[in-house]
DNA sequence: TTGAAAGCGCTACCAT
DNA sequence: ATGGTAGCGCTTTCAA
């Protein structure tokens, strides 16, 4: 038994063929003789013999890793994001690399740039920076990147997310429609995601002729870390007004959940006194407090989108012009919005 | 602007300096000239110079990297030990590549196989095999790994991961102290965790005379990935039992939620009539349709203690001794199992 | 069909 | 304090 693992070198010895012979056999060149591939093959089995991956990278400039940087793996949001990332590299061969940036543009920073020293083929990012100068050093490297769930305006740089305008108008829509009239909202701060749901919301208000004072809007910053006590502290502001909103539409399940505690801690029922609609559908919502009402947005399809994308990013590094691919929200109906007993006993 | 970006080739023939000199400057070797230095990490900082990582581990036999195999990305277990893992790494300069084996033995061993291709300096993996045979491959490669979670006798490894035994005991006597006296179980098969849990079950009700007869011991299989709704379909068959339990044992949370849906579902209440208690206090815990007593794991801790050790045996290979890590665990009492005023109206 | 030579970008070792 | 030489394990190119 030898100390190291095998290399092509010693097979090569043992067999009486090059080296050059052996790689040959390993990448399926077609140029061997079926009984030299046959030796071959035999003794990589035997010595059950596996290519050293990190060499071949730096040989031939990829190192068949992805690079995955998220604000928060514990939010089941990038925990799906990552499942169908995975899936896809998995089939093609490529590796993982995750990273959690906590939230801290700096954090992230650095880890971009342990990426690009590692020479991943390509890397993911849902950004938590706040300007788009971290991206210029990842263009001068010529590492292709996409970014997901968020974007940045004035970057043109590849995308996979949400059409979070229409999530907003989608998730308010449903609570006018569900007899809703003073409609609330606890959205986030310097991320699209939130600001674009908000937008929606708007829209949405304003289609149907309702009007929301601005108290009834609260923006917090930090709404995925910690967004359940986010979302519980902003409930609490809301619970203070008079009168009372019959519906909320929280930026994101997180968010939700927080508000859940909040109105039920405050003594008042869900759906019965206040509606409440969330995004993301964690694939826990229909197991909280109240089953969570949430508008899905297919983490795991941008997932695997992202993948995709990366993945041809890699193979023809040529495409200058970038893409942005919008996954279409779904409402999913549960009972945190379900007032339809409640119009039917009021008229 | 260059095409590729910056060599140390380059830096060096730019300053009229060897490629030696330039390396040992970015390794803070002292043997170096302050002006040279000077010089070296000016031309560096212009030029945004990143060392290619690949080419470093290829000579150094050290890719500064850990693997990461779990069953499921989505369990919220996972996924702090993950975090936990990731904060101690980054803290090293070390990267995370992760993988999901999807509780598919067959998947695991070839995410394992590719770790070990690439080269990562060791690998963590909370395995969903039934034999040890793939740690032996993991062995001849000389690769050092830890075993998390999940421990198989008759395999001396690494390991750290919960105190099972003691969480089961733990919880049972909770039941039993809040009052129940029939007390049931939902557990799982073929890994240690749901095996030992269930171990502490029947130790703490032996330990307080107490019978259960085998008819209110469910074990199906698949109790992570999908466990809501094994635990859902186990506790359909034990609400078919007369007289119906007055506690639950649910040897995770994911299955505590999907017993939680059966009982309320069939009109019962949770505590009052039958209180549940899981384990692994999954973030969200708090949030669920009762709040649920749950046993933590510490799990983010366990990722902590497994970075430390997996980094231990990086830095000395030579140790022949393999030590086992048990996390205390620490009951979490929360609605789900509070009987002490069954007639409090909740609010 | 096979393989010798060159080199990927870096570090280790030892001489200067 | 500095650098020449010799690789790490593999692929690429091109000649035989």
């Amino acid at each position: 038994m030898a100390l190291m693992s095998a290399r092509m070198k010693d097979i090569a010895r043992e067999l009486g063929v090059s080296v050059v012979t052996v790689s040959k056999v390993l990448r399926n060149h077609d140029d061997i003789s079926p009984e030299t591939r046959a030796r071959v093959l035999q003794r990589m089995k035997e010595l059950n013999y596996r290519p050293n991956l990190a060499a071949r990278a730096l040989v031939t400039g990829r190192t068949h890793m992805v690079g995955l940087v998220v604000p928060d793996l514990l939010h089941a949001f990038f925990a799906q994001v990552a499942k169908g990332l995975s899936k896809v590299l998995r089939a093609q061969g490529y590796g993982l690399v995750i990273s959690s940036s906590e939230e801290d543009p700096e954090l992230e920073q650095q880890e971009i740039e342990q990426m690009l020293a590692r020479r991943l083929d390509v890397v993911i990012v849902a950004s938590a920076q706040w300007t788009v100068e971290s991206f210029r050093r990842i263009e001068d490297q010529k590492t292709p990147y996409v970014l997901i769930d968020r974007r940045f305006l004035g970057l043109t740089a590849n995308f996979v997310g949400t059409d979070d305008v229409l999530a907003g108008s989608m998730a308010t829509e449903h609570l006018i429609e569900n007899g809703c009239r003073l409609i609330a909202h606890i959205g986030g701060q310097n991320t699209s995601p939130p600001v674009d749901r908000l937008e929606g919301f708007r829209i949405a208000l304003a289609r149907n002729g309702l009007v929301v004072p601005s108290a009834y809007i609260v923006c917090k910053t930090h709404g995925d870390d910690a967004g359940d006590s986010t979302g519980y502290l902003a409930m609490k502001e809301l619970l203070r007004l008079k009168p009372l909103p019959d519906g909320v539409f929280c930026y994101n399940d997180p968010t939700a959940m927080g508000a859940m505690k909040a109105i039920i801690e405050a003594g008042y029922r869900i759906p019965e006194d206040i509606a409440i609609v969330g995004s993301g559908n964690v694939h826990y919502a229909n197991f909280l407090r109240v089953p969570l009402t949430s508008i899905d947005q297919n983490s795991e399809l941008i997932g695997e989108h992202a993948a995709n994308l990366a993945l041809n990013l890699v193979k023809c590094k040529t495409s200058t012009h970038s893409s942005t691919l919008l996954v279409e929200p779904r409402l999913v109906f549960r009972q945190s919005s379900d007032k339809r007993n409640v119009l039917q006993i009021s008229g």
